[in-house]
Parts: structure tokens; sequence; C-alpha cells
DNA sequence: ATGACATATGAGATATGA
């Protein structure tokens, strides 16, 4: 079972090549983040055509999430416990079903947090927290889950092309990191790192300006974590860093896992 | 030090991103 996380930033932008991707590299997951539209503007029907089901979680103009599966996708839930209030698109889980056990998969759209500090940060980290609580719950199931997304984290100095830069950052501030640890800590395998240990050069983000893509001046920041259960069917995760080379591409590209 | 670039909204300029 192959499982992708792609921020798109607007699947209208980019629909045309998120589409070709999926076509060519037909994950039978894949999670989707920075919609940028409503659920009823998702293009449902376009990817029902490719052979997915799809639950979406939209939001007008900012984030919004989504989870597509080949096969049928149960136990769907929107949002992100612990804060009723929030009221930002940016957490979707559900079951998906592989050839040996059910996999749970969230895919989730982690705030970026800048201005650091600030009500933004203090946002993240609570976001964050919020999402340490919910895997400790999924935890205790011991069955198989994969938290994918765009986490906004650089978990090490190796993870961006230049790290002094992002010192003061919300991305890579120590206490993101240690927020990040934390819910590594909780016994969780971040898929990419686990099998690629000193891959340097290895990024997942280029922004748009000031030529940060030919000078693969970039950062990981798209993650897939997986419970001890999902770990042992860890085959193989791979950056798929040629989607950035297209005209009007995301400033993300996806990356993919293949369990068991 | 600043801006550079992209997207959505809505029809100009602003908010957000990372």
């Amino acid at each position: 079972m192959r499982i992708a996380t792609w921020n798109v930033n607007s699947i209208k932008a980019h629909f045309e090549q998120v589409t070709s991707w999926v076509k060519d590299e037909k994950p039978d997951v894949l999670c989707l983040q920075e919609l940028k539209c409503e659920d009823h503007n998702f293009p449902t029907a376009a990817f029902e055509e490719l052979g997915y089901t799809c639950a979406v979680h939209g939001q007008k103009t900012y984030n919004g999430v989504a989870l597509l599966a080949r096969g049928k996708i149960e136990d769907v839930q929107r949002g992100l416990p612990g804060d009723a209030s929030d009221e930002q698109a940016r957490f979707i889980s559900g079951t998906v079903f592989g050839a040996s056990r059910p996999v749970t998969v969230a895919a989730l759209y982690l705030p970026n947090g800048n201005p650091a500090p600030g009500p933004k940060y203090d946002y993240k980290l609570g976001w964050m927290e919020r999402l340490v609580a919910h895997a400790q719950q999924l935890l205790k199931s011991e069955d198989a889950f994969v938290l994918a997304g765009d986490y906004n984290v650089i978990p090490a100095a190796v993870d961006a092309k230049h790290p002094q830069n992002w010192l003061s950052d919300a991305l890579f501030l120590p206490q993101t990191r240690a927020a990040y640890q934390t819910l590594v800590n909780l016994g969780l395998t971040e898929s990419f790192r686990a099998l690629h240990p000193q891959e340097q050069g290895a990024y997942s983000f280029w922004d748009y300006q000031a030529g940060a893509w030919p000078k693969n001046n970039g950062i990981r920041i798209d993650h897939l974590l997986l419970s001890p259960q999902a770990a042992d069917m860890l085959m193989a995760a791979e950056i798929h860093r040629d989607a950035r080379g297209h005209e009007k591409p995301s400033d993300h590209v996806p990356v993919m896992i293949e369990l068991q």
C-alpha cells in the first residue's frame, strides 16, 4: 500500500498537475493540504473517475485538507480533537484497508506559526499539543496509523539548505522542534529519515522567491509519521522532487511511502 | 534592510504563506 502526502497550494490552481501525477503514480492513499476551497468546489467527480473515494474537509480561501483512497474510507473524522472553537480546516482522518490490515490515515496541515512570538505561534504550539494528545489516544488501540501532511516543522538542521536562516522562524524554533520531538518520542517513526538517515539536500518545499528551486534552497517539512504497527510495514519512502520543476507548480512536492 | 513570488478574493489592495 502506497500512501502519499502533498500540499498542493490550491487544488484549483494545480488540478492538472495533481491529477497528472496521480495518473502516473497511482497512490493507494493520497493526503492533500491547502486545498483553498470549500467542500462543494473540490473536484470529487474527477478523482472518482480516477478510481478514488474522497473525504474532504474544505475551507474558503485558506487551509483545507482531503483524504483520498482507492478503496473505501471508514470512520472519517473532520477536525483535530481538543478545541471545539477551532474553525480552521487542517485535519481529516479515516480508516483505509490494505491487503493485510486496516490503516488509519490522517491528512494534516499544521499551522505555520509565523510571526513568532505572537498569537499565530501560540496557535501552532497549541495545535501541536492537541496533535500529541490525539496521537496518544490512537496509540492505545495498537492499530496501524499514519499521520501524514505538511507539518511546517524543519526537524533538524540537515533538513534545510541554510539552517541558520531559519533559527528565529516558527518552522525551526527550539520550541517547535521540541514539540515535534515530543510527538515522535511517543514512539512514532518518521518515514523518510528512518530509511534515509544520511541523506542531505532532500527537501519537500522551495519558496517561490529568489530562485530557491534552481539553487535547491529548500526545507523538508512534509512528513509521514508512523505508529509502531505501521513502521513494521515500512518498505520505502521517497520525495517526488520532480514535481517542483513544472510550470507554475505548487511550492511543495509529494512525499510517498510504501507499507508492506 | 527590503523585496523578490504565488494564491484567493473580488475588481484594488490586502491577507496568508514559509
